[in-house]
DNA sequence: TACTTGCCTCAGTTTTTCTACGCGAAAATA
DNA sequence: TATTTTCGCGTAGAAAAACTGAGGCAAGTA
């Protein structure tokens, strides 16, 4: 015979997460990003969250907006709980399928670096099923479903990061194309090749090399690596390589290398993997196969 | 010149949620009740989640369900998460509005120990704006939007409980109806009235008493305490009350006890609060106006 | 045998969430 | 100084998600 019971509800989950996102990120078009919906679609969420909290969350400039004071305080906890949610969801994937295993890289390293391996991983471990996704910029592994990120970066390690190369760029080009190179002021003449995602290797490898004074950086720029090293194996010009990602077409001479001088970076590539999936049992077959340097 | 990301996306919060309170209570239906929805919702949530983690988290039996050794590893996880979540949204109300304070208590509790310490409350606190909820449990403070709970319990005081008072009980009565009742065999003749949310206090109480032998606790059964103190006001019956609900009407003598025997029950009012109001500026007030034993 | 309990399924509906798009204000650019 | 770009707001309509309600089923229980 109980009363029938209209208990005060709370905000709406997704709400709280837009709350989250959007502090945690100091912009509503940066919330929007990450959880892949539209700027708009954050607004009313936080609105919805001030309405129910009665108050506001953050102050709204023109450009940008501020955290109030009070948002402030209460991110730490909001960031925490939904990191904490995040790696419970993980390791539900990575337990409840262990040899299914994703990683996210950019698409230059999916294609060129990752690829081969993958082969050599099916033949030793037939049972683990790999999936790449190619992105620019690294997902937050307490957030999104991934078990192992490979991107390059200059941060410290962490503590399920392993370091798999240094970065090491150099000029390449069509074997046709080096027998007009015979200096670096040969290069005035070539078409330059860019990569959109690392615009600025040749200006980099450039100013390192004191004998190539006033050549500018101009000429074409793909949006995707492996399209401007397709140009370049067609004599198309003169593309900044990374050492890890044209090695192969260097050893079958596709490709090669006119001048001996090499830039290294101050980055390293490195596989970030979820605690869960670190300390799973298959870790140690992928580990050794990919990222094991011999 | 990005390409379009076509992100794998995680699980719906909703369905963790649902997840969360199912495996947590071990029942969908209890777990429907908590998140005030029908079971079938919990049903569609559950299979969303077994259908992304692409494995089984509960064992369907005829007569409820077991959670497979997944969720059970799974589960604490979960908790710790949500608990923190709500923890965070609690925080966020309390700072937000730290003079509105949500207390949940029962029916007869809020109608006749709190409503006359609100006034009192209100006179010492002007600002300070109180909400009664009344329930039959007591929520979960970690989850529910409410800043005390005033309950009947037995466990063990928390870091945040204040014992607010013992429980005891005894009969009373109209007047003119306590004239008829001069030892407690008259009871024979009399309407007991009962409250169904304390079934069994005629049973305890009666079986405390030596002299009570084979007196039947039948009589009529009310859904809420307080009409059945109304009943018992116009003569209809005799009721068991406890102390702390009856004083002022004893008091003003428009009911009696008929009998000095009373019985101390094992548990305690117990008024439980959220930490961040525990240690919020207005705790002080309300404690002081409300809670403290004079 | 009939009832009860607890979950399932399906269809239809309600609620929530999202997108689309135009607006406005400041900062960056020219 | 004028123009463009960047960010966020607001609204309407559309899409997606969540929920309800009713009928079923299977295994205990009376």
């Amino acid at each position: 015979m109980a009363v029938a019971p209209p208990r005060p509800k709370g905000p709406h989950l997704n709400a709280l997460r837009a709350f989250e996102a959007a502090a945690r990120l100091g912009s509503f078009t940066a919330a929007a990003e990450e959880l892949s919906v539209t700027p708009g679609a954050i607004t009313q969420h936080i609105k919805t969250m001030e309405a129910w909290a009665e108050t506001t969350l953050f102050v709204r400039n023109a450009r940008g907006v501020d955290l109030t004071p009070l948002a402030e305080e209460l991110l730490p906890a909001f960031v925490s709980a939904f990191d904490q949610l995040g790696q419970a969801v993980q390791a539900l994937r990575n337990k409840a399928t262990p040899e299914k295993i994703k990683i996210a890289t950019l698409p230059a390293v999916a294609q060129l670096w990752l690829a081969p391996r993958l082969g050599i991983l099916r033949q030793l471990a037939p049972e683990i099923s790999v999936s790449v996704v190619a992105m620019e910029r690294p997902p937050n592994l307490m957030r999104e479903p991934f078990d192992i990120t490979l991107f390059f970066t200059s941060d410290p390690l962490g503590a399920d990061d392993l370091e798999v190369l240094q970065d090491r760029i150099f000029p390449v080009c069509a074997p046709q194309v080096a027998e007009r190179l015979s200096s670096i002021r040969d290069l005035h003449n070539e078409t330059l090749l860019h990569d959109s995602a690392w615009a600025n290797d040749w200006d980099m490898w450039l100013s390192a090399q004191p004998a190539a004074k006033g050549i500018s950086t101009k000429g074409t720029t793909h949006s995707l690596f492996s399209v401007a090293l397709e140009e370049a194996r067609h004599g198309g010009g003169v593309l900044m390589a990374h050492d890890a990602l044209v090695r192969p077409l260097l050893i079958r001479g596709e490709l090669v290398q006119p001048f001996s001088e090499t830039l290294e970076l101050p980055h390293r590539l490195v596989a970030r993997m979820t605690s869960s999936f670190a300390h799973s049992p298959v870790f140690d077959k992928v580990n050794k196969t990919l990222f094991s340097r011999l």
